[in-house]
DNA sequence: ATAATCGTAACTCCGAACGTTACATCGGCA
DNA sequence: TGCCGATGTAACGTTCGGAGTTACGATTAT
């Protein structure tokens, strides 16, 4: 399903600043350098996750991001569906006007078990916090 | 996880196969013309499935492609695991000797949730035959 | 006021997938 | 036996999305 590796930098991200605890927001620089890439990397994924309500921002001078939530209360599957597509399967281009059955109707019949393998997907994820996750480092 | 929509098309051509029976091999150009795309792709596809046993090429003057299982027998997870890439999530490139603690190990304590996760997809995907997709079309 | 920080646009670079052409090879069939 | 339709695969160009970078306006603590 993944096409990109914006999930595990969010992951890291967000393991950052649970680790970071309430010592007031982490700018994007340092975020930046423990991921090992550019800051305006991490605004834009910080702005996905904000719009999912799982960091906040805090704009001006000494601003930067913190964790909108407790730790426990964020899944790794929250942050999957924050930074990547919603649709786990890029379909191929379907006509269902085809004269062959089988490319007319395959995207209604694949859609009740794509859907099922991303529900047991998204299940498999949630039982993983990022406190679990922060936890587990030293 | 999908970067691409080769699982679909492979499924698709996996379909047209079943449903074509015993009638003699399939050759990639009428594959090619249900899944609306170019012969040489079909055969790519069908190179890897046959490299993971489900399909049989046929050379030759009226060669072309058959299922090498009972559709019953071949799982869309099967199908999945033929064409796309083993790991399903695409790791940013880890630190081990970072100094941020989290670069140096997320690697480590992500590794097992994520495997939990691409197992939880496959025994999903697990549950559906070629068969099944093959008869659910008119 | 100053300086640090976010938000975002604009651009380049890179790699993967796809489509296409070409051609060597194979093997049933007349 | 020779031909023709098929696979297998290399080579190339195009397209697309993600990542990285620069730049700059807006915001706010000091």
């Amino acid at each position: 399903m993944l096409s990109s590796s914006r999930f595990i930098v969010a992951v890291h991200a967000m393991s950052v600043l649970a680790r970071n605890g309430n010592c007031g927001p982490l700018c994007s620089a340092r975020v930046a350098a423990s991921v090992h890439t550019n800051p305006v990397v991490i605004r834009r994924l910080m702005g996905e996750l904000e719009r999912a309500r799982l960091v906040k921002s805090v704009a001006g001078r000494s601003g930067g991001f913190q964790l909108n939530r407790d730790p426990a209360d964020i899944s790794l599957a929250d942050v999957y569906f924050a930074v990547e597509d919603e649709n786990v399967f890029r379909m191929h281009k379907t006509d269902p006007s085809s004269p062959c059955p089988v490319a007319a109707q395959l995207g209604r019949v694949l859609t009740v078990p794509l859907k099922a393998a991303e529900c047991a997907f998204h299940s498999s994820l949630a039982k993983t916090s990022i406190r679990d996750v922060a936890m587990a480092i030293v």
